[in-house]
Order: structure tokens, then sequence, then C-alpha cells
DNA sequence: TTGTACGCGTTATCAT
DNA sequence: ATGATAACGCGTACAA
């Protein structure tokens, strides 16, 4: 009996062997246990519909038994289709990123996708770097953070041939498909925020990455669309951090003047400047109003002094993922440009 | 001629053929242009040091005409090894795991090996879920979070024969490898802070997953040591935030007479607290003592009135990197058990 | 140093 | 509803 099932081998043999697992069980293992064929128990496993009810109990019990996992790089190359979400940002340091991509890796693993999750460091040269380290993955879909990319990440991305969403950003002419919001827009408001409120001494404190100087420009357009120019512009590094908000406030405050409002391109430079001038003993937002951007939970309650302005970090990622979703679910998305948009939150009226 | 090159070939069948990436060239078309064998292409990837410099300069040159893309799906199943490394964490959102998460991809990242993250957000089940998805992936390892894990967990993990390294936590059982901090420690240690200060009237806020419920156990632990009873222990859903921390402290200032000093089990807790205090015209420290834990970044500047306890989250995560290439290295670690440590910072004399 | 040949574990196609 | 068989793209003994 030359296909013979192991019953009634010895126990000194593979004593384990019927138990638990006992070295990685294939398809082959669970066909060969039930009877059918692996094809049968593949059906089984990925269109449960196209097998009797049977077969697909006794299957269902010897994966049980046999603690079977599937091989998905067998399956993705086999299949062509990876269930890989790559995601590639900055960093998850900040809450601007992290709720994001949390909330896209809820939403994507509720469909059945994985993250593989790529970290720049604001770092240009590593995004290209991890585009190329997680294309080889052969993932099935692409979140790229912000609309710049070198021409080598472009054109590995045009050559893998997979839906791909830029974010945190906006542009009518994306790669492929963007959500997220002017950064432009951000600073004109921020700016007619205190100009709109009798400020016309204003200064502003920007970090130095893509988005933040974005955010900048658009602040010193509208200024200067009111007859105005900036106090002063200072730039940090990036990210923004709360000491770099401090050291520039501190800047700003010794090489003259204070000016009678500021604008910061995101909430830990707001952060810093609200700590320092308290140091200093200048009142925000009394003699200086203070403005910033991202809506930082930890900014609400304790700088109820800042203004900021928020954009919804859920959306975003929940966004990303639903454009994702249709494109590979075969449907098309309503839009491949998606504004989420953005708000200003007075927490005072200074 | 039956094997012949595409030299030749009208422009109009395949105009892009030669210049940009058709569809996926795969190493047989590098193979083919270059005029070797695919095995040779392969070393040359792999192991530039088995190949005559010449014919890898070759190899080098038609993998950049060609924009050939290794896939490893296909190389990690004919190689068992899927240079994948899979984290499994409750929560990005919190600078106590992003920057240990952070640090870990970075150092994986460096050595070759990606990151597949999945968010649990702290339910058991769903870390059932995650392992179980991620080891389809066949990783090369896995970090967990914590070391308590269902039976399930335990199961398929063993079953995995895969390095596996437990964090943010200390066990003298670890499954493989732990490296982390005693939560027992930590609690003991705030408890203690306190009562060398002299004071004896203390309560707790804790939030409720196992790691902050040790914490309370360690401080409730020594101050019985010292025959003390909490004031009161106030139990808060997980995460732990600035908002469920106002809330507590208003809980506690509502429900009898405010305590002399506050444990609370993590910083945005304890920060929580301090704002409601403070909204309450409740002095900190001198009223009420305050001591967190975690070490959150905004505290440092914001909170100036609040004690903290630190751990250091890079080092976390960069050990947890380094046994990880150790093992799948062949080298031997020095330990599988890392205590981190903590130290408590004491930001006011309070 | 290079080539040949096989296998990795799965899915898809085409029968039955 | 189920089975046989051929890919999928690559690594790696083994041979040359």
């Amino acid at each position: 009996m030359p296909e013979t099932e192991s019953h009634g081998m010895p126990d000194s043999i593979e004593p384990a062997a019927e138990r638990a697992a006992p070295e990685g069980a294939t398809l082959a293992d669970v066909a060969r246990l039930v009877g059918v064929s692996a094809a049968t128990v593949s059906r089984a496993l990925s269109r449960p519909g196209m097998v009797s009810e049977k077969t697909r109990k006794r299957i269902q019990a010897a994966v049980d038994q046999l603690g079977y996992v599937p091989n998905l790089l067998a399956g993705g190359l086999a299949s062509n289709r990876s269930r890989l979400v790559a995601a590639i940002v900055p960093s998850i340091g900040t809450t601007m990123f992290s709720e994001a991509v949390e909330t896209l890796s809820d939403r994507l693993g509720a469909a059945g996708y994985q993250l593989l999750l790529g970290i720049s460091g604001f770092h240009r040269s590593r995004e290209d770097e991890l585009v190329a380290a997680v294309l080889s993955r052969r993932p099935d879909a692409l979140v790229l953070t912000g609309i710049e990319h070198s021409p080598a990440v472009r054109r590995q991305i045009m050559g893998a041939r997979i839906p791909v969403v830029e974010c945190w950003d906006l542009t009518t002419s994306p790669l492929d498909m963007v959500v997220g919001f002017s950064h432009e827009k951000v600073g004109r408001a921020a700016a007619l925020c205190l100009v709109n409120k009798g400020h016309r001494d204003i200064a502003v404190i920007a970090a130095s990455d893509r988005r933040a100087l974005r955010r900048r420009d658009g602040c010193v357009e509208a200024l200067a669309e009111h007859g105005l120019a900036p106090n002063r512009v200072i730039i940090t590094e990036t990210p923004g951090s709360l000491a770099l908000g401090r050291k520039a406030f501190a800047e700003l405050a010794e090489s003259g003047p204070l000016p009678r409002a500021l604008v910061c391109t995101s909430d830990p430079l707001a952060e810093g400047a609200l700590t320092e001038a308290r140091v200093r003993g200048v009142d925000v937002p009394d003699r200086v109003a203070i403005i910033g951007f991202g809506d930082f939970p930890e900014s609400a309650s304790m700088a109820p002094a800042l203004t900021t302005i928020r954009f919804d970090r859920r959306l975003l990622g929940s966004t990303a993922a639903q454009l994702i979703l249709d494109v590979l679910g075969g449907r098309k998305p309503e839009a491949g440009i998606v504004d989420i948009g953005f708000e200003v939150i007075a927490r005072e009226t200074a």
C-alpha cells in the first residue's frame, strides 16, 4: 500500500506529527489528510462557495488539526496578488501621520490586506530606497507622502502598474490618486485669521520640509495681498518640535521687537513658542497671538491660548484606504482627487 | 535561429520594449539580454563576490536598462527567507510605541529587512488575528508587545520556528527573547518617589491595560510596605489620555477630599490631571504632587510641574532589532532577556 | 566562474 | 464540484 496514511505509525517515530504542527504543513499535506486534491483545499479556503458543504468541513478540520498556515509568498507568486499595501511616510512619531496610518491599517486589514510600512525620516533619498525595496514585495497598492518625488521614484512606480495614493497634499496632476488638502491654502487661512482680527505686525516660524514651506508661502502671499510683509520669517529644522519652537521664539525676542502675532507651520512649533513666551513673561494671546497647524491633541487642553488649523487625519487614512479598495475591487472611485479640507480652530478671541 | 535576440525587431511591434520597463522584467529577461544564465544574474545580485567583475557590470547595465525589480515573493519562496520582520503593537499613536517602532524599522532596514506592521488597538483578540495574518507572510522574525498572549498565539508562534522578541515588558520565561523593563518596579518607584518626599496621602489613576495595571499593582504594594493604603484608585479606559486624566481628577476632586499626591500610570493621564487641577485652582505640586510615566516629550516643557518616569524607547527598538539581527545572522545574542531599566525624572522638588 | 535542473507552495486553466 | 497540470520567479545544490 504505497499511499497509505500515517495511521498505525509507531509513536516512537513521529510522536508529535498527529498532534501539533510538525514542521509547517502545506496545502498538499492538508489535501492528503482529507483525501482530496490540493486545488480543492485551495478553493475551500479562498472561495468556500465553490466547494461542497461537507468536504469544506472536513478540510477545515484538517487545517485545524495540522495547524496549517497558508503561505502567502507562494499564493502571491501564483496569483500575482500579494494582498499587501505599502505605505511610505516620513515618520510615525507625530499624530499627523500616525493616526492616518492607523486608520489606513485598520481599514485595509478589515479587507484582508496588510500594511508594509516604510519610514523615510523626511529624507528624499530614503524615499527612493524605500520605494525600490517595497516594490520588490509586489504590493497591490502604494501610499506615498506628498506629491514631490524623484524621477527615479516616478519611473519605478509607473512601471509597477499598481494604484498609488499620494497623501497629505493636493495637486491637479497626481501620479494616480491623491487625498489631502492645499498647504498654500492652510498658510493663507492662518494669515487671514490674524489679519481679520486686525493684526498687521505678523511673524512666521516655519519648518523646512516642503509642505511646511508651502504653508509659509501661502501665508506670505496672503499677507502681501493685504499690503503686509512679515515682521520676520524664521526657518527651523524638520520636523518642527516644541524645542525648536522655543528656540525660534527666543530668536524672535532677541533679534528685534516682538511681533503682535505669529504664524507657526505646526502645533509643536506653536507650543514651543508659547512656552518660551510664558517663560519670558510675554502674554499669549494678548501681547502675541499665535496660530499653529495640525490640531495636535495635546494642545487642546494644555495650550488653550493657541489657535490652530485642523484637518481630519483619520478621514485622510480611511479615504486613502477606500480609494485603494475601490480600485482593487474593480470599482471606479468617485474621484481620484480628494480634498479633505481643513478648518481654523480659534480657541481664543485674541 | 530559434533563440535570437530582439535586435532588429521592427519598432512598430514593441517600440518601448528597449527603452522603458515594458512589463515587469524578470531575472530571465535580464539573463537573456546579457547572454548568461539566470543563476548568474541571481548571484550577481545577491552575492556579487561569486561573479566576475566584468559580467557583473554587464548584468548591472542590463538591470538598469530593463528597470528590473527583483520579486521577493519568488525569492522568499525559493530561499525560505522573506527578509520581512513583523511587528505587532497596540498603537502607533503614542511615542511610547512609535519611537521604538521607528528605531526598529531603521535598524532592520539598514540590514535589508522590511517591517510588516500590525496594529492591534489593545485588543487581545485582534492580536490573535494579526499574528495569524502576519505569519502567513513567513516573516523571518516577529516582534510582539508584552508578555501575555493567548494560547492560540503561543501555539502558532512556536510552530513558526522563528525568532520572537517580546517588548515593553519583562519576564524570566519569554517565548523566546524579551526586551523591556518591569512594570511592577515602575509602579514601586513612583510610590517610593512620593513616599520619600514625605507624602502619606496618595491616590492612583490607572488605565486598564495589563501593563498599566501592573504598574498600579507595584505602586499599591510599595505603599502597603510602608504601611499605607492608597487614598483612592481610579481606573480609566485604555489608552490613558489627557481627557481621561482630566475626568479622573475631577472625580477625585468631587468624590472626597483631594489626596496630597497622585500617581498616574502614564503621562497623558498625568497631564490631564494637571490640567484639571489648574482649572480647579489646585496648585501642582504644592497642593497635589503628581507623578506620571513615559516621559512624553510634550510634558517636558509644557508641564514642568510633573514628575515622570522615563525609559529609553529608542534603546528598546534598537535592542530588539539587534537581537533579531544577531539570531538571523547566526550569532548568539549576549542575552535573550534584556532589562533596559528606567529612571525617575523629578522636575520639581515638591 | 558559470550553467543545468529542480523545487519552493500556491493559484489558474482546463478538463472531467 | 473536483482533479490534473502548468505556471509564477527565483535560489541553490550539483555538475562542468
